[in-house]
DNA sequence: AATCGAATCAACCGCTGTCGG
DNA sequence: ACCGACAGCGGTTGATTCGAT
């Protein structure tokens, strides 16, 4: 036999969380841990299925998420790891911290994909959209057919990040290199399949430069100079757009474009008060539903817990300052 | 001020791989 | 070995908010 069924469906809440379901399953979770999703509605005095409350916890109730809107260097993140990965937004979530993989999703199905559209960048191949949609007689409906498969560069495009200051960022500074690594293991076999494209990859394994490189189609093929780290510049440091001309004058790398490109300044998300320490760290928003929830970890003087459950000093710290 | 369409995002749905009985 | 529950994932939905008219 196998096991007991999670949940029977009946007489089960659905719809919005309410304050009080909340700070339940907070309750719960910071006092038992997360274990046995199963069990937690149960527990927990919740009318929920364990994998709403699993849902919940994990897309907004986890301390250590961070909210509001992603910071350029995660957009830019999130479309490099894109690039590799496709739509798979669990891996790319992995790779930075605070963020879940429904955060990602949204915001790249929201902002992100607009953004690349506008600026003629197909968001699923990352190729110039003009090259898929003047050509779609033979080989790009093939393409096109590809669509949600991870792209994996396809052995014919490298964006690779440029080198970042690893003490101001939290996000995974290895992220690119170990999803390299993992991927030529996993499309090893897929390599022949490719050969048409008439690229070689180069450098992957070089971070002290930026390389695009990009199919026979003569979007670009282009070598890009290292960035120095005080050289990045957040959209705050930019306070014209021509202050930014410097740095990337030359550059043919479609992810610098993305930061520098006037036209989209008023839509890049700032990155402020939430992390303006530049370090990405733990940054819960006060809002008015969610300040309730705080209160309620204060009084009931939960900081102990968290210590418990892997929130660290430093989080706990923070939490407190946000009070 | 009212209306309507667009944008946003929390939450749900359904599928898949894994693991326990 | 098989069956079924579970956890996790990606796609989708729909309620809410925002902005334009």
């Amino acid at each position: 036999m196998g096991r007991q069924p999670c949940c029977d469906k009946v007489g089960l809440k659905k719809g919005p969380w309410t304050s009080e379901e909340d700070k339940k399953l907070i309750n719960f979770i910071l006092n038992n841990g997360q274990c046995c999703w199963r069990a937690v509605p149960k527990l927990a005095g919740l009318l929920r299925c364990g994998k709403s409350c699993r849902l919940r916890w994990t897309n907004y109730l986890r301390p250590d998420l961070k909210r509001g809107l992603l910071s350029e260097y995660e957009e830019k993140m999130v479309i490099d790891l894109h690039a590799q990965l496709g739509n798979r937004w669990s891996k790319i979530a992995s790779h930075l911290p605070g963020r879940t993989d429904n955060e990602i999703k949204n915001h790249w199905n929201t902002h992100i994909k607009k953004k690349l559209k506008k600026m003629g960048i197909d968001p699923v191949t990352h190729k110039p959209l003009s090259t898929i949609t003047n050509d779609k007689t033979s080989s790009n409906i093939l393409e096109q057919s590809k669509k949600d498969q991870p792209i994996q560069q396809e052995k014919n495009q490298e964006i690779l990040m440029p080198q970042m200051d690893i003490e101001s960022s939290s996000i995974d500074q290895s992220a690119i290199m170990e999803i390299k690594s993992e991927e030529d293991d996993d499309n090893s076999n897929n390599n022949n399949n490719n050969n048409n494209n008439n690229t070689e990859t180069s450098c992957a394994n070089n971070f002290d430069s930026i390389i695009v490189e990009v199919n026979n189609n003569g979007f670009c093929i282009d070598e890009v100079p290292l960035i120095e780290p005080h050289e990045i510049l957040v959209q705050d440091q930019l306070s014209t757009p021509s202050t930014s001309s410097s740095s990337s004058s030359s550059s043919s790398n479609i992810l610098e474009d993305l930061k520098f490109l006037p036209s989209f300044d008023d839509e890049w998300p700032l990155m402020e008060n939430n992390n303006n320490n530049n370090n990405m760290g733990f940054g819960w928003e006060i809002d008015n539903d969610f300040s309730s929830t705080l209160d309620f970890l204060l009084e009931d003087d939960h900081s102990d817990m968290m210590m418990m459950n892997n929130v660290t000093f430093d989080e706990s710290w923070k939490f407190e300052q946000l009070l």
